[in-house]
DNA sequence: CCCCAGGGGTACC
DNA sequence: GGTACCCATGGG
């Protein structure tokens, strides 16, 4: 159904190309197609109108940004990021896609990701939507490894098959205590502590995962330690107890600052 | 804590 | 048309 709706405090240039979703491209004109939750979707922003079939609970447009924002840390580093990036939103996304493609990413750059889960949504996918837990679960090791996931055909299928069984229940993870989600996730070979992070906050609305990966380490260690010796332990606890209980999202704007540090800021909808 | 496998796209020569 | 580089996880 194509609307108009007038936002506030939202970005969709940065909430789309900060790395937490694959599925999304973005045209010439300035339009983003994806597919999410089993849906394609055309949108676009010019100033304040976001135009389009757009799911507002996908994009997180109910969330009060502003607040959100005032929970964070008032320090220079993410103080910048914020200004830069501002009207990124974590999106709301389906915890099977995203656990399957974040075991996908282990070692992968973007562009390889995107690559993966576009092969699984043609060959597994209804009208390349996601491939469902069962269609992936039922699929060889074989046909995995075709769509270029490599060593962790293994996990996805493994994953797939736990998941088919009941022996891990994604829907039971946004009630969850965060902790015990994470051991919950962490038990799938495959996915650590990074992986299952991502899926928790992309996912299952725990806003305190603190995903932290090369570019997050980069970032933390050059911003908040320069010339000090910090262990990953040591990293891991300063992000839990600097953050704030929206972590998440102060990560995600550090994540975004530290991949287009140096470039020209994308240019904004309109503008292209 | 360290070291290593791993594998396809990408940047650079 | 080489070749180094990137990188989460598990296992040693």
């Amino acid at each position: 159904m194509h609307r108009r709706i007038n936002v506030s405090d939202f970005d969709l240039a940065s909430t789309l190309e900060c790395g937490q979703a694959f599925r999304w491209q973005r045209a010439t004109d300035g339009w983003f197609t994806g597919i999410a939750g089993g849906r394609r979707m055309r949108v676009r922003q010019i100033g304040d109108t976001l135009e389009g079939n757009v799911d507002p609970h996908y994009f997180a447009l109910d969330v009060p940004l502003a607040k959100i924002a005032a929970t964070f840390p008032d320090d220079d580093p993410l103080r910048a990021a914020v200004k830069n990036h501002w009207g990124l939103r974590v999106l709301r996304q389906e915890p099977w896609e995203t656990l399957a493609s974040f075991i996908a990413s282990s070692t992968k750059q973007i562009v390889q990701i995107r690559q993966i889960v576009a092969h699984l949504a043609r060959r597994f996918g209804d009208n390349d939507t996601f491939p469902t837990v069962d269609a992936v679960a039922r699929a060889t090791h074989q046909q995995l490894v075709d769509c270029k996931l490599g060593f962790r055909a293994k996990y996805l299928l493994a994953a797939a098959q736990a998941i088919d069984r009941g022996e891990v229940r994604l829907d039971r993870l946004p009630a969850m205590e965060y902790e015990r989600a994470l051991e919950e996730l962490t038990k799938l070979q495959g996915v650590g502590e990074k992986i299952a992070a991502c899926t928790l906050l992309f996912s299952c609305g725990h806003n305190e995962a603190f995903p932290i990966d090369v570019w997050i380490e980069r970032s933390l260690r050059r911003l908040y330690f320069p010339g000090r010796k910090v262990t990953a332990r040591q990293l891991r606890e300063f992000t839990r107890s600097h953050f704030g209980p929206y972590a998440g999202w102060a990560q995600q704007y550090l994540f975004f600052q530290e991949r287009t540090r140096g470039r020209q800021p994308l240019p904004d909808a309109i503008a292209q």
